[in-house]
DNA sequence: GTGATAATACCGACCGAATGGTACGGTCCC
DNA sequence: GGGACCGTACCATTCGGTCGGTATTATCAC
């Protein structure tokens, strides 16, 4: 394997490469008990390009948190749930398209800063706080339109931000049941439960 | 510190300490972050003891996530929100004592089976099977209040079962928000949202 | 009751493997 | 040449787990 340059970065430099095996291998065992040696194999890189790139482990842990954040935050800013013309549409698309995001292995569609967060929220208080702005950040993502649609509805009773952080609780609360055994159908269920809970609170006020 | 024997296990025997520690120390860091050291320093007990009474360390996560089943168990059994006649009231009584559950630390509000079936679902699938049986064995202790309502105002349209297992699916997203920089806030928003989808389902179908 | 025996509960030094991290040297591009 | 980038060998520590031993208790014949 040539090595990759600036000029010709195959499939990504080593830093990048090393993002992706985290936001993978972290998933799917979780922070403490994965490796820094597991994570360079998976990354198909050497130690010193890891120490050379992350300071620690913790570090590492850190940018996964800011990649994750940033990769998903593309995903979901060019995704098709935006088309809708109605603010309320466009929330229940938003709901919509992530119960199609949830199949395969329960690794592949739950969520890396969740799954940090609550693992290292007292052991690395950092790597936590660049999760919860992730969450939050996404979360921040969904206010315009769920604000949009309140005042369309003329509704004001829970504010939009709060409403915005409920669906990334029950998002969250999905995947935990999931890991526990309920699987994908847990996943599905919960966010039938969230849409439904969506659709009453706004069936309330009417237009 | 003289032996605890049967006739007087003092603070109770090694095996309960353990357990009681990991339930704690567990919940605070995480299950790989724990070391089976550390286990022992906080229930004051030696590496003998603890190898003693579980074969591994795997075998405490599974006697831990047992223990925290029959004690919340135990806890939720006694707790007051039975009293109601009516059997909606106390579905709504459960979320509001769920609610006054929340405050302190964030490890000392939340949930030990939870944290862990998100850590090790993969790398543990034996104890992850035991926080399934803890949390859906839970959920399943409110289907019949859930059924008796739902059959009292007319609604057949989520199960029971159904809406059981979302209730905590919306506890264990509050916990992942909490831990993420929500804090005491995030966990009462959630719950709150919670009761309000519960009163607006049985409101559509009313008496 | 008493002594012998077996089983349980516990102690703590020790072990090999794996851990996060470092030192240092080489390679490539500007 | 100088600095960014990466490879390899190595280090101190910590990890889960083992093992020989001791103290306490339960059992039971006598």
């Amino acid at each position: 394997m040539p090595r990759p340059t600036k000029q010709t970065p195959e499939r990504g430099s080593a830093r990048q490469r090393l993002l992706e095996a985290a936001r993978d291998v972290i998933r799917a065992k979780g922070f403490a008990a994965t490796s820094v040696d597991e994570l360079c194999a998976a990354a198909g890189v050497t130690k010193g390009a890891f120490f050379h790139h992350f300071a620690s482990k913790e570090a590492l842990g850190i940018a996964a948190a800011e990649f994750w954040g940033s990769s998903t935050g593309a995903l979901f800013a060019g995704a098709p749930y935006h088309a809708p013309t109605d603010p309320l549409d466009r929330v229940l698309a938003y709901l919509d398209f992530r119960r199609l995001l949830i199949g395969g292995e329960t690794w592949q569609w739950t969520c890396l800063v969740g799954t940090m967060a609550e693992e290292v929220h007292q052991t690395h208080p950092d790597i936590a706080r660049a999760c919860g702005e992730a969450i939050f950040g996404h979360a921040a993502t969904l206010e315009a339109d769920i604000a949009l649609a309140m005042a369309q509805h003329g509704i004001s009773e829970p504010s939009a931000a709060s409403l915005a952080r409920h669906t990334q609780a029950v998002l969250q609360g999905a995947f935990v049941l999931a890991k526990a055994g309920g699987g994908v159908e847990a996943g599905q269920e919960a966010l039938d439960h969230l849409k439904r809970y969506v659709e009453l609170l706004f069936r309330k006020g009417e237009t």
